[in-house]
DNA sequence: TCTGGGGTCCTAGGACCC
DNA sequence: TCTGGGGTCCTAGGACCC
């Protein structure tokens, strides 16, 4: 058996913890930027205010019905997501944390007798140590567990928590499910099923097999077989090491120079080699890309991308902002105006010291030692005088910077933060 | 004026190997 | 006249997730 613990209206809930004020308001937490709505309370969501909704277009029914907004807050969402996680984790025999607000729990060895209990006091026990409102749902495979998350959530009589064990009642709920709601069918699959007569979760479960699987391909037929009791995703304990890194930003405002850019691109050269850093991992391949943005006329468009290989593979800050500036370098056409870029680290492997094989041509000169010691130093200076004390002098956000005007108190993570909000 | 960011997996087709 | 069988790797594009 599996169980799925979801977060209620995640980044919502992590704001309300730190102000109560904000319950039983309408609330919305804003992607970077301050572009569109990824969060919303209940009450928003009754406004009708959607999910990926950008903010401008809702701007007089937000302020008419004195909607809370806040900026995308991560380091906020992100500490909160891992002290649920260890809750979880302390009250389950393995747990696979999915996402930032989700979390797949192993049941086995609890039999059918207790699980909803013991659920129950999974999600008190959540709500207490964290703040943190949960719904959980309970089913022999992982989509079915997911379909009973969903069916926890809206209905109020399941006090967050459903268990779907038997195959009538499952039966019973993909028949009420739209099979757009199923976890692996998306927009696409949705519109193509639908063409074919099978609209709820149930039709899908149903179809004939072969047909599933010539059209919706391994992955469809998967959805298929877990919708009908049998488990084909098992729980994965121990987290993959990560195929690729990548950190990319919209800007404030257009960015035309190449200056600017590049101090974009070290900045985001720099988040990345810390990310692979934190992964323990050295990256082969670095992308860097930079556009337009995609609302420009076809005209004033340009998406310039453009992947190089390191001469060696590293972790090393200053090899990976070297490297991707020069790519910029070539990819970079004047007179357009830049609304996003992004770097992207790819063919990463752990850092294995003496096991890694060396290059026949090694064209640099700097020990791999030396390297390795500044980047501990760079990181530890960093880590206790705060991001970006010590960094490379590209590395600045003078002019690419983007709209935060919301943004709440970094409540858990930062000394000065919790100075501020004292009376 | 204003529209996010970070990932994974799968398939088809081409090029290549023995 | 007649022309095999079994593979791998790479890339672009599509689809999905939160």
């Amino acid at each position: 058996m599996f169980a799925l613990v979801d977060c209620n209206n995640f980044y919502v809930s992590c704001e309300r913890v730190f102000d109560p004020s904000l319950n039983g308001r309408p609330v919305v937490v804003l992607s970077n930027n301050d572009g569109c709505f990824i969060a919303r309370s209940n009450e928003a969501k009754a406004l009708g205010l959607p999910m990926g909704g950008p903010a401008f277009k809702y701007r007089d029914l937000l302020r008419k019905h004195r909607v809370a907004i806040y900026s995308a807050n991560f380091p906020l969402y992100g500490d909160m997501s891992g002290r649920v996680m260890n809750t979880i984790g302390d009250l389950s025999p393995g747990i696979e944390p999915y996402s930032i607000d989700e979390a797949f729990l192993d049941l086995s060895g609890f039999g059918r007798i207790g699980l909803v209990d013991h659920c129950r006091m999974v999600r008190r026990t959540v709500s207490r140590g964290t703040g943190i409102p949960v719904s959980i749902g309970i089913a022999p495979t992982k989509t079915l567990a997911k379909l009973a998350n969903r069916m926890a959530k809206k209905d109020p009589a399941h006090d967050g928590v459903c268990l779907l064990v038997d195959a009538p009642s499952a039966r019973d709920a993909m028949g009420a499910m739209a099979v757009g709601q199923v976890w692996g069918i998306g927009s696409r699959h949705t519109a193509f099923l639908g063409r074919h007569g099978i609209g709820t979760a149930l039709d899908l479960a149903d179809a004939p097999e072969a047909w599933v699987r010539k059209h919706l391909h391994i992955t469809g037929a998967r959805v298929q077989a877990e919708l009908n009791g049998r488990s084909c995703l098992p729980l994965e304990l121990v987290r993959p090491r990560k195929q690729s890194i990548c950190t990319s930003r919209s800007f404030g405002s257009p960015v035309t120079g190449l200056d600017a850019l590049g101090e974009a691109v070290a900045h985001f050269a720099t988040k990345c080699a810390l990310k692979l850093r934190g992964e323990n991992g050295v990256a082969g391949l670095v992308t860097v890309f930079a556009c337009t943005s995609p609302f420009e006329e076809p005209a004033a468009r340009y998406w310039g991308t453009r992947t190089v290989a390191l001469s060696l593979p590293t972790q090393d800050t200053l090899a990976i902002v070297r490297t991707a500036r020069a790519v910029l370098e070539d990819i970079f056409r004047p007179g357009f105006r830049y609304r996003k870029a992004g770097v992207i680290l790819a063919e990463i492997a752990p850092a294995a010291g003496a096991s890694q094989p060396l290059p026949l041509f090694v064209q640099e000169d700097a020990s791999p030692t030396a390297s390795v010691r500044l980047m501990q130093a760079l990181d530890a200076v960093n880590s206790r005088y705060g991001p970006g004390a010590l960094r490379v002098a590209s590395d600045t956000a003078s002019s690419w910077k983007q709209h935060q005007e919301r943004l709440s108190p970094h409540y858990t993570t930062d000394w000065n933060d919790i100075i501020d909000i004292r009376p």
